[in-house]
DNA sequence: GCGGGTAGTGAAAGCGCTTACATCACGCTC
DNA sequence: GAGCGTGATGTAAGCGCTTTCACTACCCGC
């Protein structure tokens, strides 16, 4: 039983504006001026502000001076969850960027829930602006926030009204992975993934179309699989059963990947000779992997710091013209495609 | 040369709460109170303020409420950085718990950068609490927030002051872990990872000792080695090197693990009858690995889950005890410690 | 018929800043 | 020596809410 008298359980009441004011004998305006260093103030002056201000700790109260500049120096990023080192590397380099410019990042995972889409605009009443990750909200909602000039950047999802998009290039890089498979000599090349659940998925199935048009061969149906790992396990087990079971599979990303693998082993199918497989994003696991995957590498911190960069400029700017970036991806060539590595 | 005369680079001027009471020809009080379902207001009155509220699309100004009600209704969180599935794994369980909560969630890396100390601390100021993750910062920081009276809650570090902390459990399970490689046989077990990068790691070097203290055998100086799977590789193959090489690894982390995985391959070593390898977090590469991966699991979602829950807790209740938690661990044996898939 | 609750509402005082504008004392210029 | 630009500071009006307190009806019981 420790006497808890002495310690307060409330938070120490901050000093204001004020208490410096008074301690220093000045006004709160001159104060506000010595503190941000804007306007003219005396040298004397500026000296007995600080030494109030040291003497007394005070800190600006965000709330206040937020209120009054009307704005609040922070930004807002959503996403679907954070699961996956895609998502999480692309938030990284979005707080590193942001942070760098003394801008607070929040997040907001949708969990693809319902509602999500109050929780979005209320995150905008939050915030200066905000960057919306792939498919996390419906048009509904971008259309509600262009409405009300929230300042928006698109990531990873076509660009809609004027808001501002980031995204990396998809149908070229899965066109040519696709190629790569089809030099390899497979006959028969699956796709798993879900064109309609993400806008880059659906891009890396139009590549991967343009590859099979491109040598006169018919396009498989995709086999539409979820993004993780467990979807894609699913998945590859339903199409490695069918008789005429595919000899290559490109995956919507290296999560599923990673699942074929799984499939495939269980199967006692010899990866790449019994079954090629491809990824997508080369996460950190892909070149562990047995065998190690080959895939496509987006650049996720980049991503997301050019996502902070437009937002930030159109925050500040009132740029109102959208701007598009397409960010290039990287063929990474390892050995799930049948490949023999160099080393 | 669009013109854009009719579009307005301006965010539309937001109504107020003025202009709600005007037009439904009532007080802001009763607006408020109407908006916040608080005090006493007549259905007929609260009818129109609705409508009005309706009318002019207006929805209240979050700074003007949190300044008058003097606080943020936002929390923010402190990592290291956001690579790897387990500090995102982490903040994920944080943001979910935080956003049932209807709080805010900020984020801060500090990529163990300098001057991170202010960083931490200007978020201090933005929120109603915090969550500091193991090192991000130094314990002179936490005691600067302690004496503003910020509630903390320390995750994966010791405690501190009068904040709470949450953790899991490392130290036994270390223990169980090394045990299980001894029972295996081998007849140098090497430790691979900073004890004093990390509290969690400091434990776990701890468990490590622990069992090999209870087999009468002396303990390895531990291999230090940063976090990540480069870092591994690269204290892999230095100790591989030696003309005593260990048989056996247990690895701070499982990126560490992969980095080692790595090395054995390139040194022409099977896994894991040349060298048995461990790792810690079991992340979702783990199982997927080649062999799949010995490890210990976290639960990760459940520790942000539970920070954001001793958070609330603290912030609202003004509760002054510090409170600790330690979440169970869980041994995973897979097949790099030598053991045979039961599959 | 009168005192006293009570439901409903409004006036106004904050919350802690920023900033436009007013003020004032100097030191110049012509 | 009158007029004036200028540097330094203060006054006060916001920013958009919440909340206390006072006030007005109105209804009730005795």
């Amino acid at each position: 039983m420790k006497a808890l008298t002495s310690r307060s359980a409330r938070r120490r009441r901050d000093a204001t504006i004020y208490e410096v004011a008074r301690h220093a004998g000045v006004s709160i305006a001159t104060v506000s001026r010595a503190q941000r260093n804007a306007g003219v103030v005396a040298p004397a002056t500026r000296a007995r502000v600080d030494q109030a201000v040291a003497e007394l700790n005070y800190r600006p109260n965000r709330l206040g001076r937020s209120l009054a500049r009307g704005h609040h120096d922070a930004t807002g990023i959503v996403f679907p969850d954070l699961s996956g080192p895609y998502y999480s590397s692309v938030i990284l380099g979005f707080e590193d960027a942001s942070a760098a410019e003394g801008q607070s990042v929040l997040i907001l995972a949708t969990h693809g829930r319902r509602g999500s889409g109050d929780l979005v605009l209320d995150l905008a009443d939050r915030t200066d602006g905000l960057v919306l990750f792939g498919q996390t909200v419906g048009d509904d909602i971008v259309e509600e926030l262009d409405r009300r000039r929230v300042p928006l950047v698109l990531l990873a999802r076509p660009t809609h009204g004027e808001a501002d998009s980031v995204g990396a290039e998809n149908r070229a890089s899965a066109r040519a992975l696709t190629f790569h498979l089809l030099e390899h000599g497979y006959r028969q090349i699956g796709f798993i993934g879900d064109p309609d659940g993400s806008p880059d998925v659906g891009e890396r199935w139009l590549g991967y179309g343009d590859a099979h048009r491109a040598v006169g061969r018919e396009t498989p149906g995709p086999v539409v699989s979820g993004f993780r790992t467990a979807d894609g396990a699913r998945a590859a087990t339903a199409l490695l059963s069918q008789a005429d079971r595919p000899d290559a599979v490109v995956c919507a990303n290296d999560e599923i990947a990673m699942g074929v693998l799984e499939a495939a082993r269980a199967a006692r199918l010899s990866i790449p000779d019994d079954l090629a497989v491809t990824g997508w994003d080369d996460i950190p696991a892909a070149r562990h992997l047995a065998p190690p995957l080959t895939t496509v590498r987006q650049p996720m911190l980049d991503l997301g710091r050019r996502a902070a960069e437009l937002l930030r400029d159109r925050i500040s700017t009132h740029r109102i013209e959208p701007r598009h970036e397409l960010l290039p991806t990287e063929l990474v060539i390892r050995s799930s495609c049948g490949c023999t590595p160099s080393t």
